[in-house]
DNA sequence: CTATTTTCATTTGTCCGACAAATGGGCATA
DNA sequence: TATGCCCATTTGTCGGACAAATGAAAATAG
């Protein structure tokens, strides 16, 4: 046997190059959001393969989030959205054995720079936006469900609100993490509700006054009493997420 | 039409549930990675479905990065691997317009981020590391292509050395579309190359001294530099990156 | 007896043809 | 005009089929 002189070939299989074929259309921007990809028929027609292959290529395009089927009826382009990304990137963290603390640094790091560039860029539909989901989450103190719903809700607004999507790709999927368990802090910590729906409102005010040092200081407190609640419900910060997730059903969990 | 009484129902299809059915699976660690899925016939038999059903279920699977087929042969479960996942938010990001302040806004503070997490966690492995990449990137200065991608891997490292997954992933899509720009600017800019080096080989001190202000301001100075040389190079930063990315194939990026 | 070659059963990738259900549009009817 | 009905189109699913690749068992050569 001679020294690897050669590297090893690979026939892509048919279905990939449907896939593949589609995707370049679309990364070329040849094929815009909303722009109908075709009948299956049509592109059967056009690459000269079975239908069932067709298929199987539509399929991986499916699952990147790059087409979609609305109802049963057309295949078409989908705008860029990061929401199916950043439940796969919250699957890899759960497999991953990614810890709550890990996902706390981070989103202490990642909520300063949204509220940051939030005072610098916040519009004021993006203030209308904050202040409608506080009042919904004054409304629902009572909830738990429903208050860690909008409190999610409310920091993905304040990424919005910074206007750095690169921000909100990556603070979504530890957002994603964190949603369930805030809602168990609400549960079992009783000031808990309160203090969220007061940070939030400083958070608020302080992007209104733009002032940066006053709405630092209420997002670390905001993030620390996370952790406070995480710790006084009885979890261990360092336990890996799936610990605690996985008593709820994916379904619920990434969507 | 009275008021919107009722959600919409949907209906999932059979490739659809066969997927979820064995991510469920996987999620739940009762199928744990590298073990097999089985054959495509044994699926057609515990699922009770058409093996087209089948396939374009184990399609769906295919491209989350949850299973993979090796050589032609039998399907397991994957490793939770980050880079597929990265590559795709990449995509996002192009086709969302993404500019390049945007990424580096959030460049800057994930990489502050970084840096402050190695001095807290560095292992000597990751310093070990982190020197040997600092050898060839000294030894690589005149090669602006292999110069770039031991940046982004400088970076890579040093995220690893944090300790921090969520911040591994998080960083890891902007790292992805920086890297070419890098070379561009190495190519452009003279004093880029051994601005570049000495900036790690100050953040590499600064981590083996433990002296978070020193490496918080060569980071930033790094991240400065990268800016400069980005409009040096005659780009302009507000840019949507799929403007310099574009006549790059798409296969050398996303990989 | 070991090393190589030759079957041989499995499994995947692809193809073909088929049909029920859902959808949307045109047409007839009230 | 508004409603219901009919029909072509398209998708989701099914059954069966075959070539190529793979890995292992069996046969052969040394």
């Amino acid at each position: 046997m001679s020294a690897t002189r050669f590297n090893k070939i690979k026939v892509p299989a048919a279905y990939q190059m449907v896939a593949d074929a589609i995707e370049r259309e679309i990364m070329s921007g040849r094929l815009r959001p909303g722009d109908q990809v075709g009948t299956e028929a049509e592109l059967v027609r056009q690459f000269g393969v079975n239908r069932s292959t067709v298929r199987e290529g539509i399929r991986l395009l499916e699952q990147s989030g790059l087409v979609q089927r609305e109802a049963g009826r057309k295949l078409h382009v989908c705008p860029p959205h990061y929401k199916s990304l950043s439940s796969r990137m919250s699957r890899a963290m759960v497999l991953g054995q990614v810890t709550f603390r890990e996902i706390h640094d981070a989103t202490l790091v990642l909520e300063l720079m949204s509220v940051g560039g939030a005072i610098d860029h916040a519009g004021e539909e993006d203030i209308a936006a904050l202040e409608e989901n506080q009042r919904e989450a004054e409304e629902a103190a009572g909830d738990p469900t429903r208050l860690a719903r909008l409190d999610t809700n409310f920091h993905a607004l304040l990424a919005r609100a910074a206007g750095n999507r690169v921000l909100e790709l990556a603070r979504e999927p530890s957002a994603l993490l964190m949603f369930p368990t805030t809602e168990l802090i609400c549960r079992s910590v009783p000031e808990g509700a309160g203090r969220l729906i007061g940070a939030h409102r400083h958070l608020i005010d302080a992007i209104k006054s733009r002032d940066k040092d006053e709405a630092k200081i209420w997002m670390t407190r905001h993030v620390e009493d996370w952790k406070k609640g995480f710790e006084r419900a009885g979890r261990n910060i360092e336990e890996p997420v799936s610990q605690v997730i996985e008593r709820l059903s994916p379904a619920n969990l990434f969507e």
